[in-house]
RNA sequence: GGAUGGGUUCCCGAGCGGCCAAAGGGAGCAGACUGUAAAUCUGCCGUCACAGACUUCGAUGGUUCGAAUCCAUCCCCAUCCA
């Protein structure tokens, strides 16, 4: 039985993006897509309804949080992941590669694999790919992440080449190790800001044959116009017919400059993040719902927007939630969020099937959508 | 009427002769946030002509080179005694 399958459904002929369709064991994710982040199994302050309701087709979570809390076994004696959090649609775990560059200070690496700390209570644990292959199998999403060497920005040439090389030989375990055949398993390309070695990686792991490649190492500091240097260098080298996943990425002018350069899909904490902090983003750009100025403005958060939280109330009360630090307001401006960039999302594929993307493009520039 | 303890910058609250425009909270104001150690973090927060000056620590007067800090009187507040 084939589990997955990728359709390029059309390019534009405008801007040369993909519209494309992921099948999966828990469902059909329309690409380009954005995966909203539910590191510890929830998208912070969301319920899967609330998910639904803003047009989430697939979620992300992560396999390093997991395995630290609750566990991974436990996990799998719920059911897996799906059941575990009650979300029956697609889920990605991210492989704690990342997790590795960001807790930086607190582990070592190795050929073998990253000997750390859990963040949590100090305890040792050494990660090897085996190891995540093993706990990703566990948690069971539908698709799962190699563990690979996210290297920081700035990184000297040598190191980011022997983190790349590393990433390689890891891939190539996780690949051996990886059994499961109703979970894709996808490579992740390294090289930090050098073209060479992202294209040296993106040729290595095209010609191991994953189902679908992650673009890692990026949006870790780097100007915006390196990354998207980055993503124009490697992109004729990514096997044209599989998923490519900008990991880690992003505002709203990430997302569509990412499809421009051949990207479907993406996933990032900003959006339930700043809604946390009061940030929301709007069609007419972003705004601190925390200020002053939205004392006495008793209207919606985007009158453009279509969500249950703008539908029903006004900066004003958003506003006295987020400094009385009520949850409803982390609720009401995350729900906003991820409906936004989900919006924004399905925007670019409808521009993308009409074959006008870049039409779009300068109609967002315009409205100030893309306004971070 | 007496005794004691207090009155500090928007609020609470340190300070108790110079290093004090005055700790620390809170409130207020603004900023950051991109595979989540984040409902977190950072900055500002007396006034101005702002590397300096000016006004401020209940009020007034005094001691001192110098006071929010010491003294006197007064005004409030709290508790206790009559």
């Amino acid at each position: 039985m084939q589990y997955f399958k990728y359709e390029i459904i059309k390019t534009c002929k405008q801007s040369g993006a993909r519209l494309g369709r992921l099948h999966t064991p828990h469902g059909v994710v329309e690409t380009p897509c954005f995966m909203p982040v539910g590191t510890q199994a929830t998208v912070k302050a969301m319920t899967p309804r609330d998910l639904d309701d803003a047009g989430a087709s697939i979620i992300l979570s992560n396999t390093y949080h997991l395995y630290m809390r609750p566990g991974h076994e436990l996990i799998k004696s719920a059911g897996g992941l799906h059941s575990f959090m009650c979300w029956n649609k697609p889920i990605l775990t991210d492989s704690g590669g990342f997790q590795v560059f960001s807790l930086a200070k607190m582990n070592s690496i190795k050929e073998d694999g990253v000997e750390f700390n859990s963040h949590i209570d100090g305890s040792r644990h050494f990660f090897t790919p085996e190891k995540v292959m093993e706990i990703e199998q566990a948690l069971g999403a539908d698709i799962a992440m190699c563990f690979d060497e996210c290297a920081p920005y700035p990184s000297e040439y040598d190191y980011a080449k022997a983190a790349m090389d590393r990433t390689h030989r890891w891939a190539a375990r996780c690949k051996l190790a990886h059994e499961r055949e109703d979970q894709a398993l996808f490579g992740i390309v390294q090289g930090s800001t050098y073209k060479d070695l992202r294209i040296e990686s993106a040729k290595v792991l095209s010609d191991m044959d994953f189902t679908g490649y992650g673009i890692g190492g990026l949006s870790v500091g780097e100007p915006k116009e390196v990354m998207y240097e980055m993503l124009e260098e490697m992109m004729p080298h990514m096997p044209f017919a599989k998923p490519r996943y900008l990991m880690g990425v992003g505002s709203p002018d990430c997302l569509l400059e990412g499809v421009l350069r051949g990207i479907d899909m993406f996933d990032c904490v900003l959006q339930t993040r700043i809604a946390r902090n009061g940030l929301a983003l709007t069609s007419e750009g972003k705004r601190m719902l925390r200020n002053a100025e939205y004392e006495r403005d008793f209207t919606p958060i985007d009158p453009a927007c279509d969500c249950y939280a703008c539908k029903n109330f006004t900066k004003g009360y958003i506003r006295h939630l987020v400094k009385a630090k009520e949850i409803l307001a982390a609720q009401l401006i995350t729900m906003h969020n991820l409906r936004f960039s989900l919006n924004l999302m399905a925007k670019i594929r409808q521009a993308i099937a009409e074959d006008r993307l870049l039409d779009l493009k300068k109609e967002l520039e315009a409205s100030g959508s893309l306004n971070l």
